[in-house]
DNA sequence: TATGAATGAGGATTCATTCAT
DNA sequence: TATGAATGAATCCTCATTCAT
């Protein structure tokens, strides 16, 4: 991959977590990565295939995060690991989980593909404590984590997320 | 209100619900709604000002439901309620809703405006019962409400409401 | 019809017929004919669809003059002025048969949808005249008219039409 | 020349014939011709230059021809061979004479310098041959050829091209 | 109030061509 | 000789918006 692809796929992902995959003309992503608008369409064939590249390059890193969680042995931990996720987003990781969540809210583009490996290793670790009903349970930890990516995702440093997880980390205990 | 123009608020709320704000012409709306492409703008004035009309009315039925809930007294019912408010989302409020919560993801408009006296009531009745840190406490009563309205209003019948709610009840309880 | 799209035809006609269809842009066709780019798209669909707007008008026309043609009764009659044909297209009708047989050598369009009427009437009238093999006879017409067409249409008044047709009378007799 | 020379010749030769010049962008006979973009334009200049080489070559290929019919001496014989040409184009000359014919009508290019030396011989040929007006007889036997051409280009093995040869010698003799 | 023809700026995409390697 | 990354002008087309009726 070029310097130059490299700067097109930054800049687009920086613009399309920003406003919204479709207020981003081509035009701008051209200008802001210092390319000519062609260089999009040659390498990425339409404005579609640039999301997807940078939604593969993003999912190439979620998997290696998966790879670290896979390796929690004891399954309150990994539960407590999981529920923590959206606190630990790095601030070069922001654009991409924005845009992500962006595009759960437009029913044509990627849904949930994303959450799916999340999911799966949950319900592995709650059926591991013998919960009764695992899928619900999954769903309701899905939600809280969904709920504190928003919140942390759109408010950045508005809120203390530091105290958030602690208040949280009182109040939640996955065996109860 | 004349009849038409009814028809394009509410065809204008569906398709934004559905496609994003960005991802639908005005001409679009004009055709699902039997009206001529000039109306919309005779109306409206403009793309947005259709937008601003579509929210202000869902904000003009959110009051009655705040002036609802701000009958409670009882604080810990009032919490209650206020985080059952997803799942009492009824299918006509389900367009609305997504759009604000799709909104949220694009900086240039509305960012949490709608969520503002939902976190006033919730500060109100958690200093009630002398919270410790009641801003914080909010926050996390919030990100809750936010994950569980992303998961109804995206999963939609996948997901059961009812059950859901059950399982979140045994576990949630404001005072602890 | 608006005057506006009657001069998108006329326009996009002249040049199709001069330069070739694919050679012709949008924006050109728009300002010859005084108007916006837009309106053409608005109009026609595109690019293509004006194209087929145009044949569709030509094709009305010949239909009247098809059916001028079929109510000749006697089959020499009709044989001769079919052939004739080529040497009786107007000067106003010069851009669509360029047009036409230009389209010809691109396999993506028309391709003689054009001739077929014509080459029924013929067949219809060999028949009449006892011919051993009708079919072949056609098509050995049908090339004779293309043949003409091709010089009348691409050599213009540098042919003389009427000495042209004279020569050809005096050799060709559809009953030999 | 290279074999890349060739196989871009070639394949450009396929594809404008196939589609029109103006319809085949340079890349995909790149792609097609397994040789990168650049290669085209250092070999040819650019896109005309390529058409430009195309036609000469197959000028010279006609040259070839020209030279036998050249050789012969019986004026009738020479007009015979010379009407009989379209039905003698193998199967390999095929895309290089879709193409002139194409090419006939985009004022643009080459007109007719293809048929120039066939006129040349042909009137040669009739004025041996005494007729009155050699000019007018000329076109007229040009315009049959084009006829044919047209129908055997055009219509491939739908017609039957000995028939139909065999049904025109019965009907067409040059002294008549 | 309502229509729908018309606009023009801008959007995605294509394509001939250049150039460093 | 050959590559393929890169360009930028041009092309087709969209869309918010205006305006005469």
């Amino acid at each position: 991959m070029t310097e130059k692809q490299k700067a097109i796929l930054n800049v687009a992902l920086q613009l399309f977590a920003e406003r919204g995959f479709n207020a981003v003309p081509t035009s701008l992503i051209a200008k802001e990565a210092g390319v000519s608008e062609g260089l999009i369409f040659r390498h990425f064939q339409n404005k579609v295939g640039l999301l997807d590249a940078i939604m593969q390059l993003g999912m190439d890193n979620i998997a290696e995060q998966m790879d670290e969680l896979s390796k929690i042995e004891n399954p309150e931990e990994l539960i407590q690991q999981i529920m923590e996720m959206p606190f630990h987003i790095s601030e070069t990781e922001f654009p991409f989980w924005r845009l992500v969540y962006s595009l759960k809210w437009q029913t044509a583009y990627y849904n949930d593909e994303m959450s799916k490996p999340i999911k799966i290793l949950l319900i592995k670790a709650l059926a591991a404590l013998k919960y009764n009903d695992v899928e619900m349970e999954a769903n309701l930890i899905m939600s809280y984590i969904d709920g504190f990516a928003t919140t942390i995702l759109l408010k950045g440093n508005q809120v203390n997320k530091q105290q958030l997880l602690a208040t949280l980390k009182k109040k939640y205990n996955p065996t109860n």
